[in-house]
DNA sequence: CAGCATCCAGGCTGATACTG
DNA sequence: CAGTATCAGCCTGGATGCTG
């Protein structure tokens, strides 16, 4: 019913543990502390529908700060997650939309999703459970 | 090649969004805290391979710290992610497992993994190349 | 418009000491 | 063995004010 079980994703896990204990070479944990940020995954979401202009954004989003939401683009940046296109017109204009790197993460991301919607119930009855047995 | 485009996602992500405003309620706040949570993830994937005892946990994982082991084995719990068995011999004895729900969490996990070792080189490629223009 | 610099409060986390 | 309790430091992240 998983598709996969314990056995199959072993190597990857491994893999993973194998490394952890130096995080900045460990690619699974790059990619946790990207999807840590909830702001980034927010951004990345945003602009899976099309190209923001920087203000677009901070209203797209809502109740983001300036300072993290351009902290959040540098990163996503330096990854070469998202593209950074400065329009020299005046005032200036600043386009950002996905690269195709960043593009191809929003299948992985969408099975997280998928799983998280899947899921949700059973996890909120977990928590009423653990409530009351508490 | 990514599997689905943008448009496929956008129903889930526009979903997401729609809840954001509101974290406790929204299912992918919850999941990315979770994954957001470097222990969380530690603990499911030394868990995916086989149950463990307290101490078994905090030897496989070595960094951990008795504190956050025993807080994040608390919320996995809570989430029903997994089930905690004591055994009422002298000295006590606790064995953690993964539950149906936290095995069925290994499949997105997996994809993410997955993603993870693919691209790391063109996100350490990205990376240098933002480093150099900087 | 798109950002940077500064300040500051709060939460997370590790270290340490103690218990059934 | 498997925890709980307490305390102190760090770093995140918001608010504010200023610039090209």
């Amino acid at each position: 019913m998983t598709g996969l079980d314990a056995r199959t994703l072993a190597p990857h896990f491994s893999r993973m543990k194998a490394q952890y204990d130096d995080p900045a070479q460990c690619p699974v944990r790059n990619v946790l502390d990207q999807l840590a940020d909830k702001w980034s995954v927010l951004i990345v979401t945003t602009l899976a529908e099309r190209p923001h202009r920087f203000g677009e954004l901070k209203r797209a989003i809502g109740d983001i700060s300036q300072r993290m939401l351009t902290q959040t683009l540098r990163e996503l940046q330096a990854n070469g997650m998202i593209e950074r296109t400065v329009f020299p017109t005046t005032p200036p204009s600043v386009e950002y939309r996905l690269s195709p790197l960043g593009r191809s993460f929003l299948t992985p991301l969408a099975a997280l999703v998928e799983w998280a919607y899947a899921n949700h119930p059973a996890i909120r009855a977990a928590r009423e459970d653990f409530a009351r047995a508490a």
